[in-house]
DNA sequence: TTGACATGAAACTAAATGGTTTCGTATAAT
DNA sequence: ATTATACGAAACCATTTAGTTTCATGTCAA
């Protein structure tokens, strides 16, 4: 068993856009709760809970400073999405299926 | 913008492991609604449902074949979340965080 | 034509989700 | 010592989700 209890999965974890924007954004640098929370139009708290299934998810770490606790990236479950991806590559390999994707690709890849 | 209106994205499509499961089973053959459910301990109707999820995300195809529906698998909107993950390869591309992973590999990829 | 089969729509339910506000506690600053 | 800041726990709320059962419709078989 891994740290926190594994009550949330990787792919849940990443099926909420605020989700993946915290992931993004941490993954340049550590950054405080509050300071996380000016990026997003949502209350601190809510922002706190989004941290907290992520953290439960493995997918963030984070760590007392003082007052404030500060969250980090930590990309290792990241390997288990690619993981399951990894059995479908044969499908796109594919060159048509590529071609398909590029042409109609009128959804921007947000977040 | 593509066929079925995208009330679901693939993020949301692939968070529920019956979901991925109904994937992995399609994406060897074209199923009717009946003979897929007969895979799961949940109503056909439940089944169905689910169908319709993936189908919006664009992650399945359905054809009408008689009185039954038949899917299949449509890996496109796959490359979406590859290409997502993209982003965090760098991460580990590190070594050390590739041995991390298969050390304390406990959990098994299922699904 | 009558009956059986295949399916999805509809109505309903319990639980999970994403959000809020309020409050208590710990740490820092004056 | 007092005040301000940073945070999460708690209680609450609305919506979504994942499931059910029932029903109507379309298609195949006898």
């Amino acid at each position: 068993m891994s740290a926190l209890s594994k009550k949330h999965d990787v792919f849940q974890a990443i099926a909420d856009p605020t989700r993946r924007k915290l992931l993004n954004l941490l993954a340049d640098e550590e950054l405080s709760v509050t300071l996380i929370s000016k990026h997003f139009p949502i209350s601190r708290t809510a922002v706190s809970k989004h941290l907290r299934i992520l953290a439960e998810a493995g997918l963030v770490q984070k760590r007392k400073v003082g007052r404030e606790t500060r969250y980090r990236l930590e990309p290792t479950p990241l390997l288990e999405l690619k993981n399951w991806l990894a059995f479908y590559e044969r499908f796109w390999d594919n060159k048509l299926v590529m071609l398909q994707h590029y042409i109609e690709h009128d959804r921007k890849t947000d977040v």
